[in-house]
DNA sequence: AACCACGGCAACCGCCTTAAT
DNA sequence: GATTAAGGCGGTTGCCGTGGT
């Protein structure tokens, strides 16, 4: 016999979640973690199979998430990790820990790649405008460098794969990687509080609801009409959370001095304009229960997913060396590094 | 004002890996 | 070791808002 089933197909709920939903997951996970789905929509009373669940909480309620438009850095991150590890967007992911995979695959596929697919039309236009034949010796060097980006490109995924092996030493990228997978939020939180803040951020987010029901967010709320009874019942969940959500304020606050203390570190560093900061003018735009986790902390996530790519390709390049020790593939690495930060120079130039 | 096309995004689907029995 | 479901992930879909005609 294996494992027990999931949950029973019959009388699944499919769409979007209304806020009432959310609210019974949050408080569920506020209480006792995230992990163990398969136990959620039984407990819960929740009409939602537990992968909805999983995914719901993962994609949106998960406190630290970072809503509405990407940042210049952001956007280059993606396009930089991307052209590297492929779409592999759970992987990019971690680099950008206030963005969750599916967030950064919907912005790839429904504007970086456009974008990036115009960038090269128009370099091509210009190439050809600039005398570039298919039948020159200049053509023959453009294939060359093909060649040799996508041999490059093969050898940065291999040597990444290869310090990203399990059998590594528990310094390298893995354990930046583990530290972010859903699977380290089972542990015990440092403290309660992330779950704290999480509850206070949703008695704010219902509050908002209710205070201002004829205009929800998009999509889950926009669907969910908020009958009186629904008010009724969550108004005493919100009472409830209203009373847990002073030590989350606490701890939000303790974060948020932290990452000021981090950013401005980095930004006299490397000159870089911080994440958050970079993003204050989205304040106003970003959905009101986005807005609400802004402050959130993200408890195992280490700072080294807040650095500056350039800063953070070395750290990561420098570790593939170690455990790799291939200098050749280092060599062709770096070789990769500099040409993609070319490219990268001119894609944004333009 | 009505219609249409397009873009953004939340959620679902299906496959693969991991883990429990 | 085999079996089976959970969990994770990438691809895709479908709904809704918005801008253009």
């Amino acid at each position: 016999m294996g494992r027990p089933p999931c949950c029973d197909k019959e009388g699944v709920k499919k769409g979007p979640w209304t806020p009432e939903e959310d609210i019974i997951l949050v408080s569920y996970i506020q209480e006792h973690g995230p992990g163990n789905w398969r136990t959620v929509p039984t407990n819960t009373g929740l009409l939602r199979c537990s992968k909805s669940c999983r995914l719901r909480w993962t994609n949106y309620l998960r406190p630290g998430i970072k809503r509405g438009n990407f940042t210049d850095q952001e956007e280059k991150m993606i396009i930089h990790l991307q052209a590297l590890l492929g779409n592999r967007w759970a992987a990019i992911a971690s680099y950008l820990p206030q963005r969750t995979d599916n967030d950064i695959k919907n912005y790839w596929n429904t504007y970086l790649k456009k974008k990036l697919n115009k960038l090269e039309t128009g370099l091509s236009a210009a190439h050809s405008r600039e005398g570039f034949s298919s039948t020159t010796s200049q053509s023959m060097s453009r294939g060359q460098w093909e060649r040799r980006l996508q041999t490059d490109i093969h050898m940065a995924k291999q040597a990444l794969s290869e310090a990203l092996s399990p059998d590594k030493p528990p310094t390298t990228l893995s354990d930046f990687e583990s530290s972010n997978s859903p699977v380290s939020c089972n542990k015990p939180p440092q403290g309660s509080s992330s779950y704290a803040s999480s509850t206070e951020n949703i008695a704010r987010l219902l509050k908002g609801w209710m205070r201002n029901p004829a205009k929800p967010a998009r999509k889950s709320s926009a669907t969910a009409t908020a009958t009186t009874t629904q008010n009724n019942s969550l108004r005493k969940i919100c009472a409830g959370n209203e009373s847990a959500s002073s030590e989350g304020t606490q701890s939000a606050a303790n974060y948020n001095s932290g990452m000021e203390m981090c950013e401005a570190a980095l930004e006299s560093l490397f000159g870089f304009e911080s994440f958050e900061s970079s993003n204050s003018d989205l304040s106003g735009s970003v959905s009101p229960d986005a807005s609400l986790f802004q402050d959130e902390s993200k408890p195992d996530t280490p700072n080294v997913d807040q650095l500056p790519l350039s800063l953070l390709e070395k750290w990561l390049f420098d570790e593939s060396a170690i455990s790799t020790t291939q200098g050749k593939e280092q060599q062709l690495i770096s070789n990769y590094n500099d040409m993609t930060l070319v490219q990268n120079a001119d894609f944004f130039s333009s």
